[in-house]
DNA sequence: ACAGGATTCAAACAATCGTTTGATTGACTG
DNA sequence: CAGTCAATCAAACGATTGTTTGAATCCTGT
């Protein structure tokens, strides 16, 4: 993996992560071949082996480029919220732990299509990800389940954790686009549905069923 | 496509059917090779080619093989809580919507492994699914979603739409049993956490957030 | 300017891919 | 029994797969 990049313009490493990511996304990982890759890069076939040593690790390393930042976004703002709660500024709510998870998917980023990248990792065979996925996303899994446990201490930790579960599935389904039958899949269908997210998994977090009412 | 069904055993086409289904699950389509599911089946590599024209055509017959009962299940449901209301013998409600929706899933379905083959059609890419998926979800998705409008008229038919697509994202990833980070992928993490999906998925639905009440 | 490590290159590696062919089998019909 | 057609078979088709090789080239530090 170079450490170089004196020169201008875009290193081999980056052209080559920059190609592979749009063809993954296109095509998933099985589907798209090395060769593709290289040609759409504009490098040598043998550049991606001699760079990530594998297909697999070229795919890790699309995967962490653009997964580290917004992780790493995601602990700062929670830290920062639990800091301002600690101090008394402002205490911590639901909501503010939801869009302290969610909008580092939207803003920040290099690449607007870092979140159709995400979508399509999950799409991967379980052994293909899983192992990319606990090294990535456990931490921040962890950290945010129990902010939403101090916000929500008549839950259950065994529930909060399926619900948490189906805010992540819900939040996997937008950014695939899997847009909603018949409808366009287009960028701004991502940013357009991001409300409507918030607003689902904050519902069913809650889940202010009574058990009575069923309507 | 063999017709002739008199012998016991076995036909050819649900051999070749049966271990496609869990190859396909396993590693995907792409990653799926003809001849990995001819020798899973017991038959020769040209079978395939012979009863399902090609890949993609085994691909659409497995799929169609599992989905088609579902979705025929969750219409005759849907069809007789419709009737029950209109002869004022018991009202439509929102569960038991949601009821009809999902509990085609694990019942009545002859093969257990369905769920996690709708699970996986959803994570192959867009080009290959998308007609697939229009074919076969349409006409349900539809009908189902013009159920919910009735039941909750105060939503405009944008939201709903919305709302129904976490829904399925919420679903799918249950499907996909991406289990919740840590714990074990079982065919009975998927019978569990399906009341926790009803309730999820009823709460997001419904969103009784009054707009002011954030914690 | 020169040595030396890092990088790029064309070429080839063995393996596997989806699909097709043409002969062979088996069961049923006339 | 002869004839017919669907089904199965071994074998091969050309194309593409991920990876490796060894020489050529670039860039840096002395």
């Amino acid at each position: 993996m170079s450490e170089t990049a004196t020169n201008t313009g875009p290193d081999t490493c980056e052209k080559i992560l920059d190609a592979a990511e749009s063809l993954f996304i296109e095509h998933g990982f099985a589907a798209t071949s090395v060769r593709a890759i290289a040609a759409r890069a504009g490098v040598n076939l043998a550049a991606t082996n001699y760079h990530f040593g594998s297909k697999k690790g070229l795919f890790a390393a699309v995967l962490h480029r653009r997964i580290q930042p917004i992780n790493q976004n995601r602990l700062q703002r929670l830290a920062g919220l639990q800091h301002e709660a600690q101090v008394g500024k402002r205490q911590l709510t639901l909501r503010s732990i939801l869009e302290a998870f969610f909008e580092p998917l939207k803003e920040g980023i290099s690449n607007p299509c870092a979140p159709a990248l995400i979508g399509r990792m999950y799409a991967e065979p379980e052994s293909l990800i899983r192992p990319i996925l606990e090294e990535e996303f456990q931490e921040v899994a962890m950290k945010y389940i129990d902010a939403l446990a101090t916000v929500m201490p008549q839950v259950s930790g065994h529930d909060l954790r399926w619900r948490f579960h189906f805010l992540i599935g819900s939040m996997i389904h937008l950014l695939q686009m899997h847009a909603p039958l018949g409808s366009e899949s287009t960028p701004e269908s991502f940013t357009s549905g991001f409300p409507h997210l918030i607003d689902f998994v904050q519902s069913g977090l809650k889940q202010t069923n009574n058990g009575y009412d069923y309507d």
